[in-house]
DNA sequence: AAACGCCCCAACCGCTGCGTG
DNA sequence: TCACGCAGCGGTTGGGGCGTT
């Protein structure tokens, strides 16, 4: 049996919001907050809403500050460091933008920026093999993007850093291996190059036949080196974004001095913790794509 | 002017995680 | 420990707007 219905479906109305049950929410929320209790919210305030509703209309248009229009250069690079750092997680993407919702970033991302990165022009007619050849292309370069431009490294130098990189003797093996982290939440500097040679060269081999190459983990390893560099041991929403002009020597030293620990973004209080539970969770996502 | 197709974005849907009893 | 209810989140959808034919 599935969840039972948050409100009565058939009594609820649904579509684009009217002016008048603008003001009517804006108004209740301004004179009696949401009282922690969006499902109760619609009746209490006369509105024929379900509650997910209001708070989405209050949440994305209707509360105070919020920025609509055009995106920056700079909320631009903003959105670009984290998505490959992070991935897709527009919540704590929008926390670094202020007056920007989750909703409107997601938007941009997929309509806009997206587009601008991979150089698409607008209303270009495709067949679908042309579609498909594009959308592979895409998955293979969003995830690890290309913009800000990242330096040109020597795959088999880097390979062979990779896996002569020490394991730090703190940690447990089965927290060792970590590739990808364009849409997983590890973002320490070196985990990629920690312990098991083994693990880490199978993990090589299966990321190989994925079509990923070694410009894939460089790619991988300098957004999550921007990062750690960033956001380490500090509140995510208080640092400053770190540069991430990293060249190829900043990189060496990053997998051969793996000195940090591993840290996991704690979306809830949105600060970097040492988690191996969090960690194992984030790696579940990490085959996503 | 009408038809068509694409783009954009507001809104919805369903899932997850957390708090509570 | 479990079930339940809720808020929050990310993916998806639908329809209006706009450009092109």
């Amino acid at each position: 049996m599935g969840r039972a219905p948050c409100c009565d479906k058939a009594n609820v109305k649904k579509g684009p919001w009217s002016p008048e049950e603008d003001t009517k929410l804006k108004e209740f929320i301004d004179k009696f907050g949401t009282g922690g209790n969006w499902i109760a919210l619609p009746h209490k305030a006369g509105l024929k809403r379900c509650g997910k509703s209001c708070r989405l209309r209050w949440l994305n248009y209707l509360r105070p500050n919020i920025k609509h229009g055009e995106f920056s250069d700079e909320e631009d690079r903003v959105i670009c460091s984290l998505f490959a750092t992070i991935g897709s997680r527009w919540s704590i993407i929008a926390a670094q933008l202020p007056g920007r919702t989750d909703n409107d970033i997601k938007n941009y991302w997929n309509t806009k920026l997206k587009k601008k990165l991979l150089g698409i022009a607008p209303s270009q007619k495709k067949s679908n093999q042309q579609q498909q050849q594009q959308q592979q292309q895409q998955n293979q370069q969003l995830f690890f993007p290309s913009t800000p431009p990242l330096p040109s490294f020597p795959q088999d130098v880097f390979r062979s850093l990779l896996l002569q990189a020490p394991p730090p003797p703190a940690l447990s093996s089965q927290y060792q291996i970590s590739f990808g982290g364009g849409n997983e939440q590890s973002c320490s500097s070196s985990e990629i190059s920690y312990g098991n040679k083994e693990q880490q060269q199978q993990q090589l081999d299966q990321y190989d036949h994925m079509g990923f190459n070694d410009q894939s983990y460089i790619t991988t390893l300098y957004g999550s080196a921007a990062a750690a560099a960033g956001g380490a041991g500090q509140a995510w929403g208080s640092s400053e974004l770190a540069p991430l002009e990293y060249d190829y020597e900043e990189i060496k030293q990053l997998i051969t001095n793996p000195s940090d620990s591993n840290y996991i973004i704690n979306s809830s209080s949105n600060t970097f913790v040492d988690d191996p539970t969090a960690r194992n969770a984030a790696r579940g996502k990490m085959m996503y794509f």
